[in-house]
DNA sequence: CCTCTTTCTTATCTTTTGTTAACTCATACA
DNA sequence: TGTATGAGTTAACAAAAGATAAGAAAGAGG
């Protein structure tokens, strides 16, 4: 195993102890991409469990001909195919490097397997998920109760790196509205102040 | 205990061995609700987990003036104070009773010890959380990808009982629009079809 | 270094939403 | 019974967003 992602990762969980932590490395695979390569893909049937070394990924979905970005995955974030591993169906997003991306994945079979031996594993699992979920509540809360724009100032305040790494357009669809529009609201942004 | 809740609480849980069920149902408390009641309000600092015996509950909160609706929770779903729950934090939002509502609630202090001590109800707990999870997956996406319009026409399709429950004004903040918004909205309805 | 491709911006027009206010209607209650 | 209160509808206007198209800027690949 690369050196690197395992100081990293027992870093990231470092609520958990390192031999735990070491007994979910050791079961994982670590794997490069390039730009614009598809990680995870609709249709995919097999439970995955990732975690971003390096890199960022965006989770995306088709509606139509277009498409439209969920989320995006930093460096230090994990990540899942959620349709299989909740609901046990074929994945119906993508998931794709938008940089240069090392990954390491862990068969989410496996990660059953040490969570039912291991009751501190089973733990984290609980609280990352419950981590994320809070992040989800926050997010969807912007959805209800804030204007693109908002949202567009929000994401400068909170994220402001991720302008400069993704194309504008996907930002675009994050929040919620055309390319065109974010276009628009950028440039009020410009005159404003 | 209250007969009624008792069935149907081991009925939304068959998951469950009745044993285990019986388990977090001893624990709790049975609380009857007046319409417009508050059941967990903003600053509540006690981790609380809740069953909806009968009637709906509305999950909102404050933006400056306004209020906006994060959920409705039906009979037989479950709810907690999230904040409280996942982030320590006191309660951020309010649950109020839309119709005569009925819960049987419990102590998320008590729960704990349970999910320690009882390996089955530590995995139910994942089960329902991922569940829940999954739902706000959902849910965020039809707000990134769908017009108002597009989702009053889900709400419509997946849950037309609501409108008939709710006063429209908590269905159009729901939607993330004004309430005279979803007048219009439900007015082009009536004329295309 | 130049060309091809894609992204971003800008413009125009249409549709939708927000805001405010007036009006109707139902309900509560004094 | 009359009156107040709040919800829903409608109207009028301003602001914002969608759609489409054309032009500018930036990148990729030869």
């Amino acid at each position: 195993m690369h050196s690197p992602v395992v100081e990293q990762f027992l870093e990231r969980f470092s609520f958990l102890r390192p031999e735990d932590a070491m007994q979910v490395l050791e079961k994982g695979t670590y794997k490069v991409f390039k730009p614009g390569e598809l990680i995870i893909g609709e249709g995919d049937r097999t439970k995955r469990f990732g975690f971003v070394e390096e890199g960022l990924i965006r989770i995306f979905f088709y509606k139509g001909e277009s498409d439209y970005t969920f989320e995006f995955i930093d460096k230090n974030e994990v990540f899942g195919n959620l349709e299989m591993i909740l609901a046990n169906k074929p994945c119906k997003r993508n998931y794709e490097s938008v940089e240069p991306t090392t990954v390491l994945m862990v068969d989410y079979h496996v990660m059953e397997v040490l969570f039912a031996q291991n009751r501190r594993l089973e733990e984290a699992r609980v609280r990352v998920l419950e981590t994320n979920f809070y992040e989800l509540v926050l997010q969807l809360e912007k959805y209800i109760s804030l204007t693109p724009e908002e949202r567009y100032r929000h994401l400068l305040d909170t994220r402001p790196n991720l302008l400069n790494r993704v194309p504008q357009k996907y930002i675009a669809t994050y929040l919620g509205v055309t390319p065109v529009s974010l276009s628009r609201i950028r440039k009020r942004f410009r005159v404003e102040k």
